[in-house]
Order: structure tokens, then sequence, then C-alpha cells
DNA sequence: CGGCTATATTGATGCTTGTCAATATAAGGA
DNA sequence: TCCTTATATTGACAAGCATCAATATAGCCG
């Protein structure tokens, strides 16, 4: 039986629903593909070139890390759906996934 | 002596400059605050609290991990920038720093 | 002061990650 | 076919991370 409040109430109660545990981990998992300072210089190189897209051999000259490294980054970004991989010929193109950014930045949103 | 041409110029030639690694670094720090689905829970509990801003007692109780581990991402979210804290008495509040969020947003935005 | 509550820190542990060197695959040209 | 170039994958290793249990700090109240 309690028969004193603990110390006063802390706060407004019990606070809104957070969100969905779930949707937390398909964010988090964006964020994660971003929580590089290389895979944020990719997806900048990708958003700032024509048609925001690039080719491998572009971005593996702009950036000083072997050529294994930037395609282990690369394909980090698009299994986080960020960024889309297409081959034309020799060379592969990867391009922005602007619904995903957006999904994302929502998070950031602050109204 | 280069006689031939490789294959082909690849694409439209060395693209713009990248973002500056030490900016890249420190927005990739924000983004690494955030690669988990527990700090974009609280992130998002302390955006959708009264005032934007909530005591531990709620975010602790509205997740369901020990405490010690909630005040672990907290710490990691302040010092990303992405959360101020205030003590007021017994409790500590965190809220948003608005600042640092659209600077991390401005990464995701296309236009 | 002493006890109580809220929050923070520490230590340990199993898991993940960034990087390179080396190798493999894929595609074009001769 | 063989050679060359572009890209992807593999193996290894050091470093970092999320979590918990336990402990420490800080602030209120009597």
């Amino acid at each position: 039986m309690t028969t004193t409040l603990p110390m006063a109430i802390c706060c407004g109660g019990p606070v809104a629903e957070p969100m969905d545990r779930g949707e937390a981990e398909a964010i988090a998992l964006g964020f994660k593909a971003l929580a590089d300072p290389t895979r944020v210089q990719l997806l900048n190189l990708v958003a700032g070139a024509d048609r925001s897209e690039s080719c491998v051999c572009d971005l593996t000259g702009a950036i000083g890390l072997s050529q294994g490294t930037i395609s282990h980054h690369l394909k980090i970004l698009v299994e986080a759906g960020l960024l889309a991989r297409e081959r034309r010929g020799t060379w592969a193109w990867y391009g922005l996934v602007p619904d995903r950014l957006a999904e994302i930045a929502g998070v950031l949103r602050i109204g």
C-alpha cells in the first residue's frame, strides 16, 4: 500500500505512443547507411551530378579510398534503398531514390 | 606511353568537388546517432511531446529497455547535438535542437 | 544527517563494421 | 579466342557498438 506519492508527479503523464518499433528499425537502417563520412560524400556526389547519377569510376576517383572499399559502400547505400544501381555496358551507374530519401528526412522534420 | 584510349571515356569527366571530408564527418556523426532504432524512437518521442521536450522517466517507460541503456542512448543523442539536456531539480529534460536537425536533413534534400 | 528516488556511469560480452589486399566476375575490343 | 579494363566479392583484422547488471552520483525531503 502506497501511502505517499513518490515526490510529486514528474511530468505530464504517459507520453504519446512511441513510433512503432518496426518502423523505427526501417528508418534506422536508412540512417545507418549514412553513418559513415565516405557514404555521405558518395550520396553528395551522386546528388550533385548531372541527372543525379554517377558511374563508379568517377566516384572512386573523387574519394581517396580503394576501389573495393567504394564498391562496398555503394552496395550498402543500395541495400538501404538510398541509391539504385543500373548497369550500362561496362559501367555501373548509381542514382538517387528520392522517395526513400524523403521518407528518412521526414523523421527530422519538425513542423 | 599510352597509345590507345582506354575504352571510350566513361562519363562526363571529373565530377564536382565532393563535400569536404570534415563536413562529411560532422554530418555522418549526426546520422550515426540515429542509426539505432531505439534512438529513432527517442527522437520521435521527444518531438511528439509537449513543447518538444520530455523527461527521462517518461522515455524510459515508453521503451522496453533498461534505464541505464536509455540514459546511454540519450547521451549519444546529446553528444551528436540532436538533443539538449536540462536539469530541473530531480528530473532531467531532453529537448530538440532544431538547427542541428535541419543541418542534417539538408543532406537529404533533393531540390 | 540519513534515506529515498532519478539519473548517470562502469565493466563485461557478443556482435557489427570499415578498410585493404587479393581475387573473381563481367563486358568490350582485337 | 585472349587481353584489358571496370566493377564486385572475399578473407582477415582492428576498432566500435548495444545491451545488461551493478554501482555511483545527484538532488529532494524529513
